[in-house]
DNA sequence: CCCCAGTCCTGCGGGC
DNA sequence: TGCCCGCAGGACTGGG
C-alpha cells in the first residue's frame, strides 16, 4: 500500500526519466478491467506527444510528472499501483505504458494488481483546484510541528485517524499511522484535543523518524508482496514494524501482545501497555 | 465540522 | 479439489 516512503522510493527510482521526452502514452490491452485515465487517452496524447519531463515529484502519495507545458501527469498508485522502467512481473497487470526517448529508459509503465490507481493530466489551474494547498496539507516531511498541532489541537478525531486525513497533511496511510502513534507512545483512539505540548512534539518528531527511516529501508512491502522499487526489489521496512500486522506477538518493547482495533473501517494495530498510559493521562486533559 | 457505510478492484487464504 | 467468503485499504461520495 503505497504511502510516502514507498512513493518516494518509486519517485527516485524513476527519476532518471527526468529530460526525456514523452513519445505517446497507451494502454496495453488486458482482461481486467481499465483503470481510470483522465481525460480519455486519445486527448492525454494530444497534450502530452512531443513534451519533456522536465521533473519528477512527490506530492504526498502521488507521482507527478511535470511537463514542459507546464501541465503535470499525476499518477496515484493507491493500493497497489506500481512504477517501473521495464520488467513488469506479468502483462495482465500493465495498465498504462508512457513511450520515452531522449532520456535512458525507453520506457516508464505503471502496473497495477487491483487496479485502483487513477493517472490523470491536470493543468496547471486543474492542478491547483484539485491538488492545491486548501484540498491538501502539508507534506508529511515538511510539515512543522507547530503546524501539525494548530491543524488538528482543536480536533476530537482520534489521532491515529485525523493523521491519515489527507487535508491535514499529505503522505501518512494506515500502516505508517499504526507505526508513528505507536512509537510516539499514544493511544490511536487519544482524541486530538485531549494531545498536550510533548504530544505534539513527539509526534512530530515521530513522524518524521519513522518516514525517513522507511525510505532508508526503500519502503514496506508486505506478505502480498505488490509493492516492489522500480528495479523490483523488496522494501526493508517490514522489519522494523512494531505492530502493524502484529497482532498478538510481542511488543519489542514490553513484551505485550500487540492488539487489533477498527477504527474508521481501517485496522489499527498498537500495544494496550505502551500506548495506553498515554492515553489514559490524554484524555483526562494532559 | 465530523462520522459512517458503500464503492471501486483483484488476489489470497481460511473454512468446509 | 473447489467454492464461498472475508479481508486488504486510498480516495471518494452520499446521507445523516
Amino acid at each position: 500500500m503505497p504511502e510516502l516512503p514507498e512513493v518516494e522510493t518509486m519517485r527516485r527510482g524513476v527519476a532518471v526519466i527526468a529530460g526525456s521526452r514523452i513519445v505517446r502514452v497507451w494502454r496495453p490491452r488486458v482482461r481486467l478491467r481499465p483503470i481510470q485515465i483522465t481525460p480519455e487517452l486519445a486527448r492525454i496524447n494530444r497534450r502530452v506527444a512531443g513534451r519533456h519531463i522536465d521533473r519528477v515529484a512527490r506530492l504526498g502519495k502521488r507521482i507527478l510528472l511535470e511537463l514542459d507545458s507546464l501541465d503535470r501527469v499525476v499518477i496515484e498508485p493507491r493500493m497497489t499501483g506500481r512504477l517501473l522502467l521495464a520488467n513488469p512481473p506479468n502483462r495482465s497487470h500493465l495498465r498504462l505504458v508512457f513511450e520515452l526517448e531522449e532520456g535512458p529508459s525507453p520506457e516508464l509503465l505503471f502496473w497495477d494488481v487491483r487496479g485502483l490507481g487513477v493517472v490523470r493530466l491536470l493543468a496547471p489551474e486543474q492542478f491547483a483546484d484539485q491538488l492545491g494547498a486548501d484540498r491538501l496539507g502539508p507534506d508529511a516531511l515538511e510539515i512543522s510541528a507547530a503546524e501539525l498541532r494548530r491543524r488538528l489541537a482543536a480536533s476530537r478525531r482520534p489521532v491515529k485517524v485525523a493523521l491519515m486525513d489527507q487535508r491535514v497533511l499529505v503522505g501518512i496511510g494506515n500502516l505508517y499511522a499504526s507505526e508513528i502513534v505507536h512509537r510516539a507512545g499514544i493511544h490511536p483512539a487519544s482524541p486530538c484535543n485531549a494531545l498536550g505540548g510533548t504530544h505534539w512534539e513527539r509526534l512530530h518528531a515521530e513522524i518524521r523518524a519513522v518516514l525517513e527511516e522507511a525510505i532508508l529501508l526503500q519502503g514496506s512491502t508486505l506478505a502480498d508482496g505488490t509493492y516492489r522499487n522500480v528495479q523490483g526489489e523488496s522494501g526493508g521496512f517490514q522489519e522494523r514494524h512494531r505492530v502493524y500486522q502484529r497482532s498478538g506477538r510481542p511488543c519489542g518493547t514490553c513484551g505485550v501482545p500487540i492488539v487489533r482495533i477498527v477504527q474508521g473501517q481501517r485496522s489499527t494495530f498498537f500495544c494496550p501497555s505502551c500506548q495506553r498510559k498515554r492515553f489514559q493521562t490524554a484524555v483526562q486533559g494532559l
